[in-house]
DNA sequence: CATGAATGAGAGTTCATTCAT
DNA sequence: CATGAATGAACTCTCATTCAT
């Protein structure tokens, strides 16, 4: 009973985290149903148990990505603080949380710019972004920020962690505390008032 | 005899042209070598009488397209009018330059998240990076901006345009000269001193 | 227990009949087991209790419609009526019953027309044709029939009714009363003296 | 030039030809792609430079052994001889065809049964009828054969061709020259006035 | 007996690449 | 250099069957 359970979602997670790895470390293709369930230690057959096709498990795994980083950027995000501290935090949470997590950062970025992507999951992303909007729209208001249509100071910012991220991974340039701090005041002066 | 060498730059330019163009609306995969030559009316082995393979025409392309944004960047650069002003200049013609190129963003974009890429290509970003990193550098040097790494100033400043460009061609904010205006003042109020 | 053993029966005729409907409906392929038993209201592997294996179930399935064919064939064929009425009564019969079970004439058409049927079924169709052959065999002693391999009569006489039947449920003709009328005689001249 | 046409000929051919014998063997199914491509000597994709799918080879084939059949049903049919005999000429002529070409036969008739065949094909029949239901419909006006539904007499009328033809590559009863007659005597008899 | 998740061989099809012409 | 038919390995996906529960 449990035990069931507990195996189906097993499978399901392990076929989602194989192929979130195998995306990241050679493409979206060269990532095979047939290596998929090789690594993800079931029959190919089984794969389509818990999805419908190849496109359905990386839109899962999109929307799966998407709500861990959501729920990763609103960590420590209570109403103390100042507006820039809080501010601060959001970047540092969003960095903190790609760094951490490589993989999902780099399929993120792919799926992003492959033509995969289309109004649907733009929907998504308006989900995710809500809390954010919200918290940009109020520093317009309330005079911390310029004003300026929301899209494009979501589109700055979050534009602005990607960059460092990349930096970050890619090995360019290792992103130490001291440039972290620069990277975020340098987007809160691109923003602010 | 001209001619011929003519024809032979023709091709050439057909088949990277038609590749630029399925990749951009297909995406890596989904264009096909077969259809590569049909759309680029050439035959399938023609191809390969240029490219040694399909991934070579994929770097050919990036070098291309690399080089045809190193020099749109450049224009109108000339030692006249400050800093400030030339700054401004630099961060449009890349902007204009893709707004105008869509299929040359999308690629580079593409070609740029994707695993594909290696220590190799990073190489001629930094033959292409050159002028802009001197740019910077003297920016710094003089006072205009404040001191961080270099690296990371040009990738907060390349990622603004790029995420300004995305905005745009996704459709999702149009970029008016008044935006465009706002997104520039705000990358040049993250970088300056 | 009496309601255990229909419970088992229901779900055997349910197998039974979803198969039927299934293969009528799109062939022999595209009757999977799985939608089988997802029709039939059972589970995968249940099917297994109740038959070896899906060849199993269509030769079942085969046997069961010729029972039934068989059984609605004489009705209604007392020694009662001349013999040429027999011989229009039996007619009718076959062609009203597969009129009124087109699904059974079509499976068993397709059945018949596959290289699935071997020697083994060949024995089915002699117990089902007995009482017929009896019939023509009469005819013939009797001189009502003229002589010739009861086979070929029995083939000339069937066939025309399987003629009549599609051509009635392909919609090409559709077979008024006046119209079998028309085809009884055709066949009833084409054997008697 | 020409060598070059002749394979290209040869290939398509073997390939209809070995799909005719494998699905004649062992059914629609049990006619594996894979398995065509061997026997016909060709690879795998090779088989997709003639044909677009599967199904497709299927109906070329169909339309193929349609149309010989259509040539060989006219043979030998002068104006010549009296209607009954050409009559007599013309069942015989479909009968020694599909005996001469048991595979072409057994295709047709797999074919014809199963849910694959849909309007597009009856319009081919249509085509190949377009003789046959001239003949059929001057014989009527005429007065040599009976008032009925064209369509009904060429349904019983080729029906008892196929029933003699089915007795015979079957085993069930070979179908020597007095039973032929015997047979032929039968369908016109079931049509004549 | 019933279940249905799991299996894995095999299905149809695609596609980068080759080579005889 | 140009051609395009041919290749065959690799792809995504299906399905009859099994077995632990």
């Amino acid at each position: 009973m449990k035990k069931k359970q507990t195996a189906e979602t097993d499978k399901k997670q392990a076929i989602l985290q194989t192929t979130l790895a195998l995306i990241t470390e050679n493409g979206f293709h060269n990532a095979p149903m047939s290596v998929i369930a090789k690594r993800a230690g079931v029959a190919a057959g089984t794969i389509y148990h818990h999805f419908e096709s190849k496109e359905q498990i990386i839109n899962a795994l999109y929307a799966l990505e998407k709500e861990k980083m959501g729920l990763a950027l609103l960590q420590k995000a209570g109403q103390d603080g100042t507006y820039k501290n809080q501010f601060f935090q959001f970047w540092e949470n969003l960095f903190t949380h790609f760094v951490k997590n490589p993989a999902s950062f780099l399929f993120l970025e792919q799926f992003a710019n492959s033509p995969f992507i289309g109004q649907v999951t733009r929907e998504e992303n308006k989900h995710f972004y809500l809390p954010v909007i919200e918290f940009i729209g109020l520093g317009m208001k309330k005079g911390f920020l310029r004003k300026m249509d929301i899209e494009l100071a979501v589109a700055l910012i979050y534009g602005n962690v990607v960059s460092a991220v990349k930096l970050h991974l890619s090995g360019e340039l290792k992103m130490n505390n001291k440039r972290v701090e620069q990277a975020i005041q340098a987007t809160w002066d691109a923003v602010r008032k």
